[in-house]
DNA sequence: ATTGACGTTTACGTAAACGTCAATTACCAT
DNA sequence: ATGGTAATTGACGTTTACGTAAACGTCAAT
């Protein structure tokens, strides 16, 4: 019955410290997203202070990460999410950026059914050898 | 109508440049894959010679580079595939790995669906704030 | 006053996945 | 025989994404 708003998000404000415990990455991993530009904390005097917002930008880092993005594809990536304005000219550079990430995207999604796919398949025989191995003690089972 | 057959998958051998040709990469990378114990082609003295089996596999290690795998675990995927014998306890321990790829891909398709709808507001955003740059000019439509 | 926990910067190290020469060698056509 | 083209190995360079260590500041508790 404590310390349990450490791991909630209702507080206004973290420490890296507990941050790095949260997402269970390192202190020196959070300034090297900031020195890349994903991130940019508050200070108080050295120390930095992160706000719901670089939360956010976290966990979109480490979503990209485990899609194998790099950190400069996520950057881009984090860009689209959080930009205001727009002249015609860059709204349209930006929907082909959408859509750019959307056919990369998707192209995973192919890579992965069919990895799923044939993980099923081999699994498959997998088993059916387990069942040869375990079941010949009576002649086979229908 | 010449030069077909180097295309198409009808042959039995390529050399090393007909493959770094066909899937865009460097003989350096397929050499590389090969040193890493990815693929082994026959040897015809000092040349390679390269089989369906090794353009079955440059194929599996491309799809997962770009799903983000690192080479040692595409290696992993790989050796799942093209594995013929197992007593109980390995063929266990292999149904484990395969769990566990598993988990992983079915992670990564979250993280994708996610990221998918995201863009899509995004874009659903982006394309409203261009209907606003174009429409006003007769009040508004609809 | 000191210890400890936590924070900072700066700098160098490292693993992965190739790229980029360089120096040879093999094969083929003229 | 002689280029020209393609292949080889070996060595070193490069980028990405941090890890690791050094050297120091800050503050609270003992």
């Amino acid at each position: 019955m404590h310390g349990m708003e450490e791991l909630l998000a209702h507080r206004a404000t973290w420490s890296i410290a507990e941050l790095a415990r949260e997402f269970g990455i390192t202190t020196r991993a959070i300034r090297f997203y900031e020195a890349e530009g994903l991130i940019e904390p508050e200070r108080q005097g050295a120390q930095r202070l992160y706000h719901p917002r670089d939360r956010v930008r976290l966990k979109l880092i480490l979503r990209g990460k485990r899609l194998g993005f790099t950190l400069a594809e996520i950057r881009e990536i984090i860009d689209l999410y959080d930009r205001e304005p727009g002249e015609a000219g860059q709204l349209q550079h930006f929907l082909d950026k959408i859509a750019e990430r959307r056919a990369d995207l998707e192209q995973k999604r192919r890579d992965i059914a069919l990895t799923l796919e044939e993980l099923s398949d081999v699994e498959a025989n997998c088993r059916r050898r387990l069942d040869e191995l375990a079941g010949p003690q009576r002649g086979r089972e229908s």
